[in-house]
DNA sequence: TTGATAACTTAACGACGTTCAGTTAAGAGT
DNA sequence: ACTCTTAACTGAACGTCGTTAAGTTATCAA
């Protein structure tokens, strides 16, 4: 019989130099798992069985447990990126951009609540970083878990464009881009985090928040 | 010699009737390595170290170890709530009572940083309500990790204050305060989770959304 | 002095992430 | 066809965790 190609049995032996694929079914596995019971459920041993596969065989493909959840994140939040990336190019006012820009945030965390959860409310600092103390590893976009923090330098980006559009801003672009994603963060965290609390309609907190946060850092809301 | 009285050696064994003594022993111990080394490095064994007792014994006084870090935490909250109704007894102005709120609870959140974690951040719902499901349990005000709720529902009673007193509001008081509320655990939550990132000034931005807040929640900001 | 029982200990369970020391098999070079 | 290197992988184990079970000790009322 002929050896199949790449994937397609799992469990069985890959041919050298065809690790990668391998790297993807744990991505996938794990993808699962994660999705189906969150990030403390979703155990090195389990995705390993999922994967069918030996639990140290993890470790020939990442450093460690952060490393998977963190490619997981990113690849999720490659797909918002991608949003905001279309926002950018089809909406011309910078303000208008800014509303769309916070409602497709808002949406994406609520639609995506355990990434959100590990790049923005618990982040998980890659160890790499947390035990060299790189300063300069914090900007480098490839990094795992970059994702996060390259969505908020868009948002930067668009204040400052409503700044040099003539609409001035109460606080320097920087400190406005900062209050308008803590105020939508607090909205999406709330929400994630106290699922079972009897909040107000979710549409309606997120487009408040907008609204508030445009207001208070646009100089005539 | 005479036995001595109460707590004054560790690690003897306590004479009957007098187990709550050794309960507080277990906060104390369990409250310095919570500040020193936060949640995670906090465990049963080391907290039963620091007492000086074997660790099983911490069960014959808390049900887990979520019950003792809520027990903390609520001690730390009464500070709060004392903190919050000084300013309701002392403030007229319902609107001036929202600011000085803002101020004391974001404050307080940057000066506790590992107890807002847990009681907001990471909500540790307790066992018994997370397996019963019980409803009811959410609002006893004596449940552990209620101390949050409380905090909150103050918030929403100077909302009302604030639309009875004439100055009408853009939302009901409801979704107003949870407006408030995210806006400002917003700010608390990223400058928490995120320490090493370079935000604005830390007074600056809680000043900044409690004004923001305000003015978008308030019909006449 | 006894008996009940509060206070506590030792040992262990099952799970976790991770490491180590090997084993297997693919495939290039001869 | 045989050998050699090495990518791909395994089994056993380490040290940790929260927690439980079963047994022990010390106190105090009767």
């Amino acid at each position: 019989m002929e050896p199949e190609l790449s994937t397609a049995l799992i469990g069985t032996r890959k041919r050298r130099g065809e690790g990668h694929t391998r790297r993807d079914e744990i991505l996938v596995a794990a993808k699962t798992l994660f999705l189906k019971q969150g990030y403390e459920a979703t155990t090195i041993r389990k995705i390993a069985e999922e994967v069918g596969v030996s639990a140290p065989a993890l470790y020939l493909y990442f450093a460690d447990k952060e490393a998977i959840m963190l490619a997981l994140c990113d690849q999720t939040f490659a797909l918002l990126m991608v949003i905001v990336a279309d926002i950018e190019k089809t909406v011309r006012d910078p303000v208008e951009r800014l509303n769309r820009f916070g409602e497709a945030y808002g949406r994406f965390g609520l639609k995506h609540p355990d990434e959100y959860k590990l790049v923005f409310i618990n982040p998980v600092i890659p160890e790499a970083i947390r035990k060299t103390g790189h300063r300069t590893a914090i900007d480098d976009p490839t990094r795992p878990g970059a994702g996060g923090a390259m969505v908020f330098s868009r948002l930067v980006a668009i204040l400052n464009d409503i700044d040099a559009s003539g609409t001035k801003l109460n606080y320097p672009a920087d400190m406005a881009a900062e209050l308008c994603w803590m105020g939508i963060h607090g909205v999406v965290a709330a929400l994630i985090m106290k699922p079972d609390f009897p909040w107000s309609d979710r549409e309606v907190l997120i487009t408040g928040m907008i609204a508030t946060v445009r207001k208070g850092v646009l100089r005539d809301g």
